[in-house]
RNA sequence: GCGCGAGUGGCGGAAUUGGCAGACGCGCAGGACUUAGGAUCCUGUGGGGAAACCCGUCCCGGUUCGAAUCCGGGCUCGCGCACCA
């Protein structure tokens, strides 16, 4: 708890009022100066440290208190500044942390800058000025507005993720994960919970490796059970050897990743950011997809845990619902497809009967042969309908496989591929497109031959990049096998509703009936089905509903053997769950039987077992650019990489002249990025050799990935936060931000948090308990007739609604839209708190809506709220000689002035605890319109819901404070107290309905139970007038709500 | 296409989660005080009707004594994912 704040500004010694606003003051002296208060209690919360707060042992720390970690999310210091979408959020936080203080928590509040990114460096290229400096510049503009705002941050442990003071730390991290392999291992965590898995250092491996109690395979791959596995020893190995094997290991690892790379903008871009024609977004250069060598983290083995420990956080279903989507896990089978023999000249199965007599009884392998596809498939209850197999263009088989007369087809179907972007081949056209390999494989339940495929429709990135394709109960392998004409084998009888609700929708593939040669397909099994049902002429509109309601004999008679004939013949496949046909032995199972039969026919016969599969793929941790952190890495003369040692870090930014990364119209050169241009820094000598340091940066969220954690110590120059102060503020209790940041940063900080928790580095799972988004804050946009937007403060609205163009009298058309110079209606927070102060902005901001919820931006509701501000003003200072206003009075209050104070102080506590603002600056509208009439306010009321306002309009209820004769700073004042009696009406209204319409109101005491209201009710004249005639059946009695009576 | 969320006066939004729809603010109208007001204060303000009353929470249907709220179907807007096998 910081110390008493006593320095007692006199308001009379402040700032004075200059200008057009000074004349006004000498006949105004009381009024509101909202300018001179802001500015006064900004100074003295600065000069008094008022909001700093220290960490478990320092010597003012009251460590027995409960404490709120409040946190925004930290805005990137773009040159715009703030916009005024940022204090949505700082405000509402604000208000939780000031609001919290008076409650009696220790609060951690702070704010910092995400100071690595693109805009900085974008600017370096165009003007030659260093990002550091842009980004110090942009920083100082935007510290100079978050002050504005009297926001009541701990200053002192503001940080920006650019200083190498900070990044000595995300350099750290990243060596953590760089030394940790995943254990795979059930344990017990610290918090008593089971879980699968943990990062370990690396260093541990090494030892088993070294042991011999893990082994190493002719791949590089580990070997668990060394004892009854052939393998190589640790020892044997190379140096580049054992340099792979760790690389396979590591949770920082390289790898070869296909990106888009754009060689005239000498950098790899972001899918958005290509075209569908393949070329950049900017520039219009070619872009083509090329695996290059990436820094990679291996967030997949935490899908499961970053999935399942959802369960631990409370955030907003639709953002963990967005989370579970991007991991995307599902459940089903991996299945061994060998490919047949004679198709190819590659190696094949051979026998394939004595294959699978070896492969019986010994489990799936852990890898496949040269000869075998191994897919994954989420429905193997399909397998008797697949009848081809797909590849990914870019499937390392795809070159073996292939025939020599289907060679040149699939080669040049292969090279298109690689030049279509990922978002054309995603794109909405979707024509499927393909290439036969000449060979076959055999599916292992029926031992078919199935042709193999190649088509961008399957996507290398996902599962194993090859499928079983089963067209009658796939949609996109169905499009396939009918534009190829490839067979179609259902083996899901389809549930009757599907069949019905196809043939009413007339859902039949005309086009695909013509090119059967069967025409008039559609009409006949229209026909026929409304002559099973007993319809003559067809399916009309009429006959339609006939058959709906009428006997359904048609579809087992007509539709089941049309489409057991043929699925084709209709425009969708059946997708759904049901019971199976052609299906061998299986036949008659439900899907989920199926299911678990077959996956345990496939264990037993070594071609297949349960899998489990996700969405999320490793993160491409590299970029080619300047302004970020530089690798902790070294790469060897024999391309052996080593992490530095901590005494080496920071590894700090070299200068250098020249931002523009290399450019190159060979699209196979090797990108050399800016860093490269650092002679001196990018060679290091080593005993005698030459190692060079990695050339490439982090991306922008490495820095947020784990400023929570910094905030809690940013001065630790030993390690990136101290242990105690760790364990007493985490996990963060409340964080605010955009929306925008569901899926990407927050996941990502999750995970580098969990790789922290299992290397016993911070304590708690997850690091943020509650998650608040706030919405977007939109603003009014017009346009003219011809579509030109004219700006927002040149539109005059008329009397009756519309909106004219102020200048040219022409009328304009009012719309909701995102604030962008484009639509000339950006509002800048700057200018709204010169008009009417900051204490007004927060007011507004939080008066606008439910925070969650987007919503325009009107300036002309801002003055009813600064109106409010000027009114609690009066409550206390008199306008006239700046003196407390006469009509205080120490008289005991009225019971009208404690009900409204009471109902106040309990209903905006309780709001605040909700973040539901708008409904708490109500009531405080309401305590002022109860007040403003009285021409006696007591004092004591008047008092304390000042306290009310504080978190709201801070530097108006600490200046009213002083002035009421408090000679110490609010902030820590206790919130106050209410009593539920005070807070209750005594009497209330209670309408009386007959059959659920209000005919009546009757007043009663508001304990009034049942019977007593019951009895008020049917007592009252005009009740009883209305009931004349009618029988009364019943009557219920909310006791404080309503009395309904029902009467015929 | 799939998933999620939202539709309430002229406008921003309330409604204890099934109990008087429209709190509070803006705007608008009228009034008071003023040399003046973009200041302040008071009154009114969902629609229709002279009134008693009637109609009203995107539309259609249902459950219930009672529905903005719950259920079924549809429409519109916003967001996310997007050939994920």
């Amino acid at each position: 708890m910081p110390e008493q704040h006593d320095n007692r500004p006199d308001p009379a010694r402040g700032p004075q009022p200059s200008g057009p606003d000074a004349q006004r003051s000498s006949r105004d002296p009381g009024r509101y100066d909202f300018a001179a208060i802001e500015a006064l209690w900004q100074k003295f919360w600065q000069d008094n440290k008022t909001f700093r707060i220290g960490n478990p042992g320092a010597p003012d720390f009251d460590a027995g208190r409960p404490k709120r970690y409040i946190l925004d999310m930290f805005p990137y210091p773009s040159g715009a500044g703030l916009h005024v979408g940022h204090p949505l959020g700082y405000c509402a936080t604000d208000i939780y942390a000031r609001y919290s203080r008076m409650k009696g928590f220790n609060i951690l509040h702070p704010m910092g800058y995400d100071a690595f990114g693109l805009p900085a460096e974008q600017y370096a290229i165009e003007t030659g000025v260093h990002p550091a400096e842009t980004t110090a510049r942009n920083i100082d503009n935007m510290r100079r507005q978050l002050k504005l705002f009297g926001f009541s941050y701990d200053w002192s442990r503001e940080m920006a993720t650019s200083t190498p003071e900070y990044y000595k730390w995300t350099q750290w991290i990243f060596l953590q994960m760089f030394n940790s392999y995943y254990d795979e291992a059930v344990w017990t965590d610290p918090n008593g919970r089971l879980v699968r898995g943990r990062a370990r250092p690396i260093a541990e491996l090494i030892e088993q490796l070294e042991a011999n109690k893990i082994g190493v395979d002719d791949a590089l791959d580990l070997v668990r059970n060394p004892a009854d596995q052939p393998h190589r020893k640790w020892a044997d190995l190379s140096v580049s050897e054992r340099d792979t094997v760790l690389n396979r290991q590591r949770l920082a690892y390289l790898d070869e990743v296909p990106v888009n790379w754009c060689p005239a903008l000498g950098t790899v871009l972001a899918n958005e950011e290509v075209t569908s024609e393949g070329r950049s977004d900017r520039g219009n250069h070619p872009v083509y997809r090329r695996p290059l060598r990436q820094w990679m983290l291996r967030i997949t083995r935490y899908a499961e845990r970053l999935l399942e420990d959802l369960e631990l956080v409370d955030w907003p279903e639709p953002i963990k619902l967005m989370q579970r989507n991007w991991i995307g896990r599902s459940k089903g089978a991996d299945v061994d497809f060998a490919v047949a023999s004679g198709s190819v000249d590659a190696p094949v199965v051979a026998d394939y009967e004595a294959w699978t007599k070896e492969r019986a009884g010994r489990g799936l392998p852990g890898k496949t042969e040269d000869f075998v596809i191994r897919v994954y498939t989420t429905r193997p209850d399909t397998l008797f309908g697949a009848t081809y197999m797909v590849l990914a263009p870019e499937h390392p088989l795809v070159g073996r496989i292939t025939t020599a007369e289907q060679r040149a087809d699939v080669e040049r179907y292969v090279e298109t591929a690689r030049h279509r972007s990922d978002l054309d081949r995603t794109a909405d056209t979707r024509e499927k497109t393909g290439v036969f390999t000449g060979a076959y494989a055999i599916n292992p339940v029926n031992e078919q031959r199935i042709p193999i495929w190649v088509a961008d429709y399957v996507l290398m990135s996902y599962g194993t990049g090859a499928i079983m394709a089963v067209p009658a109960h796939d949609t996109r392998d169905f499009e396939f096998a009918k534009t190829f004409d490839l067979p179609i084998v259902p083996v899901v009888q389809p549930d009757e509703t599907w069949l019905h609700e196809q043939i009413l929708r007339g859902a039949i593939d005309e086009e695909y009936c013509r090119k059967i040669r069967r025409p008039n397909f559609k009409e006949e099994v229209l026909d026929s089905a409304s002559r099973a049902a007993g319809i003559v002429g067809g399916i009309t509109a009429q006959n339609a509903s006939a058959l709906i309601d009428g006997d359904d004999s048609w579809i087992n008679q007509v539709a089941m053997p049309a489409y057991a004939e043929n699925p084709a013949v209709f425009s969708e496949a059946f997708t759904g769950e049901g019971l199976a046909v052609n299906s061998g032995t299986f036949n008659g199972q439900t899907t989920a039987e199926f299911k678990e039969n077959i996956t345990m026919w496939l264990n037993e016969h070594g071609v297949g077992r349960g899998a489990v599969n996700y969405k999320l793929r490793d993160w491409v941790f590299t970029r080619q650019r300047y302004w970020g952190e530089p690798f902790p890495i070294l790469h060897g003369p024999g391309g052996q990489t080593r992490g530095l040692s901590e005494s080496d870090l920071p590894l700090e930014l070299p200068e250098v002249e020249d931002f523009k990364p290399a450019v190159s119209h060979d699209k196979d050169a090797l990108p050399e990025p800016p860093l490269g241009r650092a002679t001196e820094w990018k060679t290091v000598e080593i005993d005698g050799a030459t190692w060079t340091r990695d050339l490439n940066t982090m991306p922008q969220w490495a820095g947020s990935c784990w400023y929570y954690l910094r905030f809690i110590d940013p001065g630790n120059a030993e390690r990136f936060c101290d242990r105690a102060a760790e364990r007493y503020w985490m996990p963060i209790d409340t964080y605010v931000g955009g929306a925008e940041h569901a899926v990407l940063h927050l996941m990502y900080a999750r995970f580098w948090h969990k790789v922290l928790y299992d290397l016993d580095h911070v304590s708690t799972a997850e690091p943020f308990t509650t998650l608040i988004n706030q919405g977007m804050i939109q603003s009014f946009a017009y346009s003219d007739k011809r579509g030109i937007n004219v700006p927002v403060d040149e539109v005059e609205e008329r009397p009756d609604g519309t909106f004219v163009d102020r200048r040219s009298g022409e009328p304009v058309v009012q719309a909701i839209a995102k604030m962008s110079k484009a639509l000339k209606n950006v509002v800048n927070p700057d200018d709204v708190i010169a008009q009417f102060g900051a204490d007004t902005f927060r007011c507004y901001e939080m008066f606008m809506g439910p925070l969650e919820a987007s919503k325009p931006w009107n300036t002309r509701d801002v003055p009813g709220v600064h109106k409010l501000l000027n009114r609690i003003w009066r409550l206390v200072v008199d306008a006239g000689t700046n003196e407390l206003s006469p009509a205080l009075s120490d008289d005991p209050p009225s019971d009208e002035a404690l009900r409204i104070l009471h109902k106040t102080i309990k209903k905006v506590g309780a709001d605040i605890e909700e973040f539901k603002f708008n409904t708490a600056i109500g009531q405080i509208f309401e305590f002022v319109n109860v007040m403003t009439p009285l021409d006696k306010r007591p004092r004591r009321v008047i008092e304390t819901f000042v306290l009310v306002v504080a978190p709201f309009a801070p530097h108006l209820a600490e200046e009213l404070w002083s002035r009421l004769g408090h000679d110490r700073s609010l902030a820590y004042e206790p919130w106050p107290q209410y009593e539920e009696r005070l807070a209750r009406d005594e009497t209330v209204e209670i309408a009386v309905q007959i059959n659920g319409k209000v005919r009546a109101k009757i007043m009663a005491s508001a304990d009034a139970d049942s019977k007593t209201l019951e009895e008020a009710a049917l007592a009252d004249p005009k009740i009883r007038q209305a009931l004349e005639g009618k029988k009364i059946r019943k009557v219920i009695a909310i006791p404080g709500r309503l009395v309904n009576i029902v009467a015929t």
